[in-house]
DNA sequence: GTACAACTTCAAGTGGGCTTGAAGTCAAGG
DNA sequence: CCTTGACTTCAAGCCCACTTGAAGTTGTAC
């Protein structure tokens, strides 16, 4: 076991198949040597890549934008504090925000049944035009993205 | 203004693209009536249920299990409050969990820059095989779908 | 009664995030 | 050597949630 990974140790390691790290490196969100015989060797950080991938994803970031965020962050050397403080500083924020965008929905759903608002007509989580729940169509990103855009 | 709501009312009032709103009749979510000349009309409550649907998709679930949910919705008559109350209790419950998911996430990512620790072995967030942020590919459903799956 | 916006259906296109398959190459054990 | 499994590329396919466009019809305001 050296210090380079092939795509299945990482894949085993990361939980993530290998194609999709094929395709996120085809995205430039992780990078690989390569062997003499053309196979991928990934570096033991770009584990800690993927995790902090899928960890963004889970917070409602496209691959756009972690490749974005990421790029921030150095392909050569491996990433130091302030590295990683920057990341998770803005990805913090986002995070607040949609804890904050979920309880208040929350909150509304739970005023609805509290009332017995039949009618739901004063419900925010009901009506139109409020902020949560009603930006315009597309995907589903959850929160984040949309939530964001006010 | 009746009772009946054109598409185009429909989508002003709710905020939703006509295309959208096709989309959603065409899988079951929305009902409609039609005029002689075969044009749509929806009933109020219609609004509602558009404005309920918006609320379940921010919550991560898919157009699928929304259809599933407002199946115990009658179609008929206009849903009174145990009806509602049903649905808002199941998607408290998961708008629970999220948030708690989302909580700890941002705990952990805290942690990380807190400690400083740089090699981020003990994160919890970083690291691959603990319930967060690491479950298999697919779209990004964010929270909800995947997490609710431990 | 005519213009024109709003509606109708149906098929195809879009974008995100991958997966699958074909056809072939590499690496390690027996 | 030879097998076997892990790897390579590339193109195509898939699911979701819609949007767009073409071709035609309806409803309303003048």
């Amino acid at each position: 076991m050296s210090d380079w990974l092939t795509i299945g140790e990482l894949a085993a390691r990361s939980g993530v198949a290998t194609s999709a790290l094929r395709f996120y490196e085809s995205k430039g969100l992780i990078a690989s040597r390569r062997t003499d015989g053309n196979q991928r060797r990934y570096a033991r950080a770009t584990l800690r890549r993927v995790s902090v991938i899928r960890a963004a994803q889970t917070l409602g970031l496209s691959l756009r934008e972690i490749a974005e965020a990421l790029g921030a962050l150095p392909d050569g050397r491996t990433p130091n504090k302030s590295d990683w403080a920057r990341l998770s500083k803005r990805w913090q924020a986002r995070l607040d925000r949609q804890i904050a965008d979920l309880q208040a929905l929350r909150d509304d759903l739970q005023g609805c049944i509290g009332c017995g608002c039949l009618s739901l007509r004063a419900c925010a989580l009901f009506n139109p035009g409020d902020e949560l729940a009603t930006r315009g169509p597309g995907p589903v990103i959850l929160m984040g993205a949309r939530a964001s855009d006010r």
